[in-house]
RNA sequence: UGGCCCGUAGCUCAGUUGGUUAGAGCGCACGCCUGAUAAGCGUGAGGUCGGCAGUUCGAGUCUGCCCGGGCCAACCA
């Protein structure tokens, strides 16, 4: 697959603007322009400014690889093994990609997610251990190989099974080799090292050991099924190997007699439908009594509309089907009629006097094909009042003696046709459908009937299987069978494509007993065959089932489907939603399909009894073929001898048939669970069943169905305890994604522009339970909200550069900010504890970047740069600062470490290098409930609506360039209400509010005063602060000056400076 | 065509059992700062809650229809 050409963003216009401004302040000519006045010592040598490497750019791109590198070498994977041993497991069990072609933005997504629940598991305390795996049998391999096989002229049929195999083995190997590259680029953390792969010998053994186990169990049974066939090259052929070419078809009208009526219900109707019952009277009684019609006045009138000499006329396309005929398919949607030809001419198909049931509104139509004169409508008819017909053919051959039953089915329409659909199970999937479901609900019908005894209920099922049995009509060379009574030796396509005699003769047949109507050519669009263009053939052809209704091993009620719905009662669902729609697919799903005639696979490790057809159940048997494939892979079954050496001593292999299918993937991914999740020598930190499956919604019909069935019929019960499900990515206007459109984003183009980081925190910010959306815009969004959360872990770096751990100061000391910024800390650790155990990503994204801007970054960082920058070292104030930016550093690196694998590792090394160092081998913090002081916090915001006030009052003089910087002010706070008086006690206003100084009285405020509509009884006058301005601390305060030593500095400054020079951290100026 | 799901500012998302004037962050505009500087702070403008109808005193929340979008309906994974 090529990717698509990387897009080079064009930056944002108005991006660039800011960007201009922001450069302008560095020009010379912008410096003339603040140097007025008396030139100022510059104090910021002895401030504790920030200081680090951290860069604010991150380079990504670049910088990536080598934490995978470090990671890799220091075997960080092994290591969490190691730590985690004694914890309890968590085990996600990672649904396998198809090892072919390179991943997309949906795989990207998908591993991103597997990797969010596994790395944050195991920081919750848990040994969350993560085995990726890859499917690699099936179609789309077979395909690519053979492609190659035809670049060189080179047949598949002549290469041997096990060679082809192989070339399929080597292709997917490949491909597990690049997509591992690039799930682990994602910093995906994985057991990369051993990975499961459906096609390792131990995986192809146990697969085998499964349906083995599905076999001897009863479960597993011989029936048939449609499938398209080629008759030319003699095979069956998939929907994506089919194209659509026109085709002139026969098309016949054929009559069905009816043959068995429930009359009792036509005269219930016609009962109770007067203005029918007045025609009748008039028609049949000469004249009308005014009196209610007599059951058995009712069954008479009956005869008449539905008598038993009427006719269901059907229209095929495929006359060579009428053999197959087994049923009439009609509509409860469409009004149909009963007409009487009344004029045609002499020796016509369609003769007078016949009486023909149609649809009304293709009633003309059908006339007039078969060139009838003149036809009368006689009744309504509905046909669910026709049990059966009989064939047409009856008797012909000896054959075709049995009942055409009528069928309500929903794919009957009166747009074409007749109205009525000859139904044929062997050569079309919807009649095939039809059929089985009508039988399904016949057998629910009895099945809920009560006081049936059990030889009832045996020789019911017994005439059931019967009845629904569904004939081979036709052979894999196109030839009729001896199931087409009649018709030997006749062919419906041979060996070159062309129309054999079939139609011919069949409509031949019809016309000799009378049955047809008309006959026509139609030009239409018709299946080829991709490789020959060639027409196919819809064919019934064996395969293999695993029963959904049928007592697992004669306990009654004990059914595959039974054991399924069960199993999702117990299990639990993110979203829920998720339940109903894999409970509505299992309760309505028809029997699993599991044989696929094809390579490359797993095979059908099965023997079937030529004489009894019964298939071999011989735990012997069994363990050698479990064995042979263990030591030499599926192979084995290929090879030359195998029966005999399967079969061993006891048995002939001539008596019996060792079946050549292969099973179908999905019975394959299905079974991941039993040769991953239970092979403890190889993967010993794993658990069944497992925690989570994770895969896209897609996968409800996928692998989170055939894992179920399978495990419920090997185990009883599902394979996982919860399960979630994710959406698809689309475009930035949510739209699909697709090569055609050109609006595919690829997860390398992103991670080469942006990295890899980038993407995990997109994944993580978006609701996942819906369709995801993913444009410029959207990673344009995601880039900023980065940027600013790097900052502040970069501002946060700077000042812990001057922590000291002696210098801890103990909560209780603490002043209050820093108690209530503990508070908020204690309160986000259950939330996002909470929030990681839920799988609620994008809840910890907001809930921390909100936290960061709004209450680090605006608030609390704001405030404290004064005493982190300017207090003496000896100050409590700045050591509580530190000491709670040491607390923010170690929850926050934790929480968003699962999210920005890179950016928190490259975090946590600024401030903790060293070889064995790394922010994966922690886990979330214990951050100590004590902290909590709702009190605290509800004071808290009482003061920060008083901060509002002053903020929006100094905004007004900022406006009018009475002050720049807020600490030009000292406001004037009248406050009326009480409860913000009582919160401020206590408290410096002016710090809190980053004013040099402040004035807060309990009055009246003075006309004008500044207000805020939403707080009440409090109302600020401006002033301008009092004093000079401090050369160091940059407030304005009246004691500058006073201290003779440094008489350019506040007192606070002069003794911050003292306290430098005596600790000799810097001369004096 | 059927089954299931989704639609709230430019973007990502909150919106309790129906109940004041629909919120947040980012982005945007404007201003401040220049000791977090390709940073930081503040103020502001952005919404017919996809549309229509109904239930109700009251609907982003409940119901129906419509529009738009997605997944599923394969010998595809």
């Amino acid at each position: 697959m090529k990717q698509p050409i990387p897009n080079q963003p064009l930056p944002d216009p108005r991006r660039l603007a800011k960007r201009r401004r922001n450069l302008l302040y560095r020009l010379p000519f912008a410096m003339t322009d603040t140097a007025t006045g008396a030139a100022e010592t510059d104090y910021s040598a002895t401030l504790f400014l920030p200081e680090t490497e951290f860069p604010m750019r991150a380079g990504l791109p670049d910088r990536e690889p080598g934490w995978l590198k470090r990671w890799e070498e220091m075997d960080i994977y092994g290591l969490q093994r190691e730590q985690a041993k004694d914890r309890p497991l968590f085990t996600i069990h990672d649904g396998p990609p198809y090892a072919n072609g390179n991943i997309h933005i949906g795989h990207a997504l998908n591993k991103t997610l597997k990797d969010l629940v596994s790395r944050s598991m195991q920081m919750l305390g848990f040994n969350s251990a993560y085995v990726p795996g890859w499917d690699c049998h099936g179609l789309p391999i077979e395909w690519k190989i053979e492609e190659q096989y035809r670049a060189k002229g080179k047949d598949k049929n002549e290469v041997p099974v096990v060679e082809f195999r192989q070339e399929c083995r080597t292709f997917a190997e490949q491909w597990v080799d690049i997509q591992r590259e690039e799930f682990k680029r994602l910093g995906v953390l994985g057991e990369w090292d051993n990975p499961y792969l459906t096609m390792s010998f131990d995986a192809e053994a146990q697969i085998a050991r499964e349906l083995m186990k599905v076999a001897t169990t009863g479960q597993l049974y011989r029936g048939s099924k449609p499938v398209m066939w080629s008759v030319v090259e003699r095979t069956a052929l998939a929907e994506a190997e089919i194209e659509y070419q026109d085709y002139e078809s026969d098309t016949i009208w054929v009559k069905f007699p009816v043959e068995q009526r429930n009359l009792s219900a036509v005269a219930d109707r016609i009962r109770s439908q007067t203005e029918i019952v007045e025609r009748v009277l008039v028609d049949t009684m000469q004249e009308a009594p005014a009196r209610p019609l007599s059951v058995e006045e009712s069954m008479q009138i009956a005869e008449k509309y539905l008598p038993s000499d009427a006719k269901v006329v059907i229209w095929t396309t495929t006359p060579w089907t009428i053999p197959a005929n087994r049923a009439v398919s009609f509509s409860g949607m469409v009004s149909y009629g009963l007409y009487e030809i009344t004029k045609a001419p002499e020796g016509n198909w369609a003769s007078v006097g016949e009486k023909y049931i149609l649809a009304d509104k293709l009633a003309a139509e059908t006339f007039a094909k078969a060139k009838v004169d003149e036809f009368a409508r006689i009744a309504d008819v509905d046909p669910s009042h026709i049990i059966s017909c009989s064939h047409p053919l009856k008797g012909f051959g000896g054959g075709y003696q049995f009942h055409v039953p009528l069928i309500d089915a929903d794919h009957v329409t009166d747009d074409a046709g007749t109205g009525f659909v000859h139904t044929a199970p062997s050569h079309g999937l919807e009649d095939y459908e039809a059929w089985n479901e009508y039988h399904r609900k016949r057998s629910q019908a009895f099945a809920n009937t009560v006081g049936i005894s059990l030889a009832e209920r045996a020789q019911f099922l017994s005439d059931m299987a019967r009845d629904a049995a569904i004939p081979y009509v036709v052979g894999d060379d196109g030839f009729y069978t001896n199931e087409a009574p009649g018709f030997e030796g006749a062919r419906v396509i041979d060996d070159n494509g062309k129309k054999g005699d079939a139609n011919n003769r069949v409509i031949a047949a019809l016309a000799e007993r009378n049955a047809m109507v008309a006959r026509g050519r139609v030009k239409h669009s018709y299946p080829h065959s991709w490789r020959s263009k060639k027409p196919v053939i819809f064919r019934n052809t064996p395969q293999w089932f695993v029963y959904m209704d049928r007592d697992i091993e004669g306990a009654a009620g004990d059914t595959l489907r039974h054991r399924a719905l069960n199993a999702i009662d117990a299990t639990k669902f993110y979203p829920a939603a998720g339940q109903n729609r894999l409970r509505a697919m299992i309760a309505d799903r028809p029997d699993w399909v599991l044989s696929r005639q094809r390579a490359w696979g797993v095979p059908i490790t099965v023997f079937v009894e030529k004489t009894t057809q019964d298939i071999l159940k011989d735990e012997t048997v069994n363990h050698r073929i479990a064995q042979s494939f263990e030591e030499e892979g599926a192979d084995a079954w290929y090879k030359p001898g195998a029966a005999q050496r399967y079969l061993g001593d006891a048995y002939k292999a001539g008596d019996y048939e060792m079946v050549t299918d292969v099973l179908d993937v999905w019975f394959d991914s299905g079974s991941t669970h039993s040769f991953v999740l239970r092979n403890k020598q190889k993967w010993p930190h794993l658990k069944f069943p497992a925690s989570l499956y994770l895969e896209g919604s897609d996968q409800h019909r996928g692998w989170f169905h055939s894992s179920l069935l399978e495990s419920c019929a090997t185990n009883g019960h599902a394979p996982y305890e919860g399960v979630l499900t994710h959406g698809f990515t689309m475009d930035g206007d949510g739209k699909k994604m697709s090569k055609s459109l050109g609006n595919t984003v690829a997860p390398q183009d992103i991670i080469k522009q942006y990295g890899a980081d980038i993407l995990r925190l997109w994944v993580a910010s978006s609701d996942y339970s819906e369709d995801l959306r993913l444009g410029k815009e959207i990673i344009q969004t995601t880039v900023d909200a980065y940027r600013k959360l790097r900052n502040t872990l970069r501002w946060l770096l700077g000042n812990l550069a001057h922590y000291e751990a002696s210098d801890e100061v103990a909560f209780a000391d603490m002043p209050e900010l820093e108690q209530l910024m503990l508070h908020r800390l204690a309160q986000l650790d259950a939330q996002v504890r909470t929030a990681y155990k839920e799988y609620d990503y994008r809840r910890i994204v907001t809930l921390l970047t909100n936290f960061m801007n709004i209450e680090l970054s605006a608030f609390y960082f704001d405030i404290r740069k004064d005493a982190l920058y300017c207090d003496p070292i000896s100050s409590i104030k700045r050591k509580a600062s530190l000491t709670v930016l040491n607390h923010l550093y170690m929850c926050l690196t934790a929480w968003l470490a699962p999210i920005l694998v890179f950016t928190m590792e490259e975090v946590w090394l600024e401030r903790f290098p060293g070889e064995g160092s790394s922010v994966h081998l922690r886990q979330f913090p214990d951050v100590p409930t004590e902290w909590l002081n709702e009190d605290l916090a509800a004071k808290w915001t009482l003061i920060r609506a008083v901060r509002r006030v002053v903020t929006g009052a100094l905004e007004v003089e900022r406006r009018e360039k009475r002050i720049g910087s807020s600490l030009e002010a000292a406001p004037k706070v009248f406050i009326t209400d009480e409860r913000y008086l009582t919160a401020l006690a206590g408290e410096d206003l002016a710090e809190i509010a980053i004013t040099s100084d402040i004035q807060v009285g309990n009055a009246e405020a003075p006309a004008g005063a500044f207000t805020l509509d939403d707080v009440s009884g409090i109302a600020v006058v401006p002033a301008l602060a009092q004093g000079q301005r401090c050369a160091r601390s940059w407030k304005v305060l009246p004691d500058v000056g006073s201290d003779p030593e440094f008489p350019d500095v506040s007192l606070r400054d002069a003794q911050a400076l003292r306290e430098r020079a005596a600790a000799g951290l810097e001369p004096l100026a």
